[in-house]
RNA sequence: GUCCCGGUGGCGCAAUUGGAUAGCGCGUCGGCCUCCGAAGCCGAAGGUUAGUGGUUCGAAUCCACUCCGGGAUACCA
């Protein structure tokens, strides 16, 4: 707050001096001047704004006791804290030892995550594999005039934007900024990707145009970036989660929850059967992907740009278009083959041809065909809300067939096959689909 | 101040990027299991797509302005 005050009032006085300031006799030195003074003026504004924000949060923090005994205990703590990773760049040894002792315990509980989210990665190059490029990263910037000193820290200056993009710290740390050119680079001369996608918040979208600008003029021109934002996960309150105030729900907590919940329906219906289909194991681990998959696909399922509030009820919801309505009707289809003592594998060897009398077995056909289309648009802006989409209209009109259409019991023979080859192709396009969202189904639930 | 993103039945969200009568889930009301799995299906009620003007054969979608909400806005990671 300080530093601001003490900005405004430097760009208060440099404003005054410019409006006092004689016009100028030339022309052009009197637009000069007064693009000077506007700049001055906006300048100014900005950091009006940016004093009314904090204000905001500081009202906010008085207002809550033991906030405000806290930060007047603690009151040179963001400093301390921004010291730390300077010496940490520096090399500082109390500071990497340290690291080095955290960092493992923080992997193996992020890595056990990914495992039973499945989540599997070719590669993983954290942040501290670029740390030694970072220096030669802002050299290089210098020396191509890319970037300059301004303020003490090395900076972009950018056409049209409104901030420079910052690359090295008055301190000497780097930023962000940095290690994100760092790793550019590293990928351009390694790897040489076609397309280099960030799918990062939508609140990071000036970081992302500032850094992908700055790329191309140092010269990796001749790849697509793109920053595939998604909008924030909001509390019940509307704000955003702070993932690192700790007040949210933990990741591993969600899952479990989720299972769990999955667990009492499958139960509950398993239970419900004159004759259980499912031992305890099974059922285990139905639950385990019943639940996860619900979690997936209620955040893959909306429009990957706009907010959305976070609910356990609506996250977990197995009712309606979510996961555990498309891995019911494939274990649906499933079932029919096993109780017609089927192959499905023979059947599409068989060469039997398909006969579409009823109009929900020509929708569902119909639907069906469209499988790769909807790829395709899927891919066109990376949204995989659209694939979900047209998963939860195969899996409608599948359950508008399945009421319509007797398979097993059809008129006729020929009309069985060609209906048993439907329900195959309906139960691939759905199992392959779930599985491009990371969802896996089962044959039984 | 500037820039970006939103505003769609009570609630939560879609709408194949300008196409036909704006769809779906939850919730409400009414039907459907001696018949391949009811985590399902069928039907009903509920909308001036924030507002005003414009472009177009056609607008939730594009343009302008207004109102409301959120975000970003030089040294956080």
């Amino acid at each position: 707050m300080s530093e601001l005050r003490l900005r405004l009032s430097e760009q208060e006085s440099r404003l005054a001096q410019l409006e006092l300031a004689p016009s100028p006799a030339d022309p052009a030195e009197g637009k000069k001047t007064a693009k000077r003074i506007q700049e001055a003026r906006a300048d100014l504004d900005r950091i009006r704004g940016e004093m009314a924000n904090l204000e905001v949060k500081i009202d906010r923090l008085d207002a809550d006791d033991d906030l405000r005994k806290c930060a007047a205990a603690h009151a040179e703590v963001g400093a301390r804290v921004l010291a730390e990773t300077a010496a940490l760049h520096a090399g500082d040894a109390e500071n990497r030892a340290l690291w080095q002792r955290f960092l493992p315990p923080c992997l193996a509980e992020i890595e056990e995550t990914y495992r039973r989210l499945d989540v599997s990665f070719d590669h993983t190059l954290g942040e501290s594999f670029y740390e030694e490029a970072l220096s030669g990263v802002v050299d290089d910037l210098k020396q191509q005039g890319l970037a300059r000193e301004s303020h003490g820290a090395q900076c972009v200056f950018l056409e049209g934007q409104p901030a420079p993009f910052i690359v090295q710290k008055q301190d000497g740390a780097f930023l962000y900024a940095t290690t994100d050119l760092a790793t550019i680079k590293y990928r351009m001369e390694h790897w040489r990707p076609d397309a280099i996608l960030y799918v990062v918040d939508h609140r990071q979208s000036l970081h992302f145009a500032q850094l992908f600008a700055t790329a191309r003029r140092w010269g990796y021109g001749d790849v697509e970036f793109q920053h595939v934002s998604f909008g924030t996960v909001l509390g019940d309150d509307g704000k955003p989660f702070k993932t690192r105030s700790g007040s949210s729900i933990g990741l591993t907590g969600l899952l479990d929850e989720a299972v769990e919940r999955a667990l009492a329906v499958v139960a509950a219906n398993d239970d419900a059967r004159p004759e259980p289909l499912l031992t305890t194991e099974q059922r285990r681990n139905v639950a385990e992907r019943v639940g996860i998959g619900a979690i997936k696909y209620a955040d893959l399922a909306h429009n990957r740009t706009s907010d959305y509030k976070f609910s356990y009820d609506k996250m977990l919801a197995m009712q309606g278009n979510t996961a555990a309505y498309m891995q019911y009707s494939y274990a649906r289809v499933s079932s029919i083959f096993d109780q017609g003592g089927v192959d499905p594998a023979e059947l599409r060897l068989s060469g039997a041809k398909m006969a579409l009398g009823h109009g929900a077995e020509r929708a569902l056909a119909l639907a069906v065909l469209q499988f790769s289309e909807a790829l395709d648009r899927v891919l066109v802006d990376y949204r995989p809300n659209l694939l979900t989409d047209y998963l939860y209209d195969v899996a409608s009109k599948y359950a508008a067939f399945f009421e319509n259409c007797p398979v097993l019991r059809a008129d006729t023979e020929a009309q069985r096959t060609s209906r048993l080859l439907l329900c195959d192709l309906t139960a691939r396009t759905l199992g392959l689909g779930l599985s491009l969202l990371g969802i896996a189904v089962v044959d039984r639930m």
